[in-house]
DNA sequence: ACCTGAACACCGTTCAAGT
DNA sequence: ACCTGAACACCGTTCAAGT
């Protein structure tokens, strides 16, 4: 369906770093400072010139720096001023390395995005456990980054994603899915899985403004008899609200056999 | 689970207008402004005065132009200066009428979201076909609207989107689906709706963009084979995949019988 | 090659004031 | 009760310079 892969956004003109996302996701983390990643290796090139007090700006910094923003602050309350303040450089230091805030959020998005793959081996049979931890390891990394639901499905997808992507269609394949039937199955699983991590993300009410919430609801009774009497605006198990409902959809999604 | 039907978002204490949430949903429409609805009954209370060139400011005016410009400049367009130069109004007059700019996007949102209901008589018997129509109408309400998907989960909930859910959930219940299971099942139709319209809202590319996609895939296509091949990111058929992902889930949640 | 401050063209919202 | 312009405290980004 008409996604995009990001880097294929057109030939920018002005000064620009080299794209990480060119790199192939498999071998080499394309961002080590991403929080998702192993310890950052600060040890750059030449370890000979002693301790850096200051390192100087980089891609992984502002990367690492954007998503530890993002997480504090929300999507609104990323200020490119504010990220290079955070990295102890002038106000305007980041354009040299990023075109624009766009891309600030292209990056950091896709960092939150690594799959580190399945706790046992691999070559399972249980294609189904295996799709059910894909996609609920999936909702927890977003779920982490509370900010990165809702900006995946409006960004360019970047070799995380494609990843998770290009496993999730090999599951399924494996396990029988018709070639006709699989872009509308992988399709409908993250539709799913954006649904509800970005009503999850979004959501985030106090106890007090959720009973508020039921009480105004039970106050217009008359006209939602049926969500007023099965609480839904109450409901709290989030966890066991999403793998209930991916139940039902691997259900229809099954190979009949 | 945890939303808040909007007027719950706590006591606000400078001059606000009455809310128009408060009114019954089903009786008289809120936004009688809403494109969604008949034409504008234009004539206010006496029209012995002739016809005002002129209509003063109102929250019902103020929200169909807010619509307008929401649908010809998209979410980040709506600045409240250009909605009040829309009105001939003079800048800051809107904060007589509402709260601030969220409230605009509340308003503008519910009012996108009436439902006329099914074509036919009630009580068909056909649970299923019912579901589907209310589903397929939701998505193509907010998708006369792109802005609208990406705004609606994480905004308080309108009348008209609750009637939609109480509508939902009775059809679900009529049709023998268990009430342990009803919150769930509601929850999974809105997430798979949500996704759907979200992403399909979001990556509006034209054919080179997607081409251009699709041929950066296949030169990254060793790390990517599965999806290249079945031309994930390519696929155009918006309309089918929702419907095929529908029916998978609605296979799903078919009360055995 | 990399960083910088000043400046531009915006925003949402407050406020004191008008009718 | 309803509307208004000026002003405040911000934004992202450009630009001409610095090293």
């Amino acid at each position: 369906m008409a996604a995009k892969p990001s880097g294929a956004q057109g030939d920018r003109p002005r000064r620009l770093r080299a794209s990480p996302q060119s790199a192939p996701p498999q071998s080499a983390p394309p961002q080590s400072a991403s929080p998702e990643s192993a310890p950052p290796e600060s040890g750059s090139s030449e370890s000979l010139e002693g301790p850096r007090t200051e390192p100087s700006l980089s891609l992984d910094r502002i990367v690492a720096a954007a998503v530890e923003l993002l997480d504090t602050r929300g999507v609104d309350g990323l200020k490119m001023r504010q990220l290079a303040d955070r990295l102890g450089a002038g106000a305007m230091s980041l354009y040299w390395h990023v075109e624009n805030k766009e891309m600030v959020f292209d990056l950091a998005l896709d960092s939150v995005l690594a799959y580190r793959g399945p706790p046992q081996k691999a070559e399972s049979r249980d294609w189904r456990g295996e799709v059910f931890h894909m996609l609920e390891d999936w909702r927890a990394s977003m779920l982490r980054h509370p900010w990165s639901a809702s900006l995946l499905p409006r960004r360019a997808l970047g070799p995380n994603i494609l990843s998770r992507l290009e496993l999730l269609s090999n599951t399924l394949s494996r396990a029988g899915v018709a070639d006709a039937d699989l872009n509308a199955a992988i399709w409908s699983l993250w539709n799913y899985v954006i649904g509800a991590t970005v009503t999850r993300a979004s959501f985030v009410l106090s106890d007090e403004d959720r009973s508020v919430a039921q009480q105004r609801l039970t106050g217009l009774g008359e006209h939602y008899p049926t969500i007023e009497r099965s609480r839904l605006l109450l409901d709290d198990d989030w966890d066991g609200a999403f793998r209930k409902g991916l139940d039902f959809l691997l259900d229809g999604l099954a190979p009949r056999s």
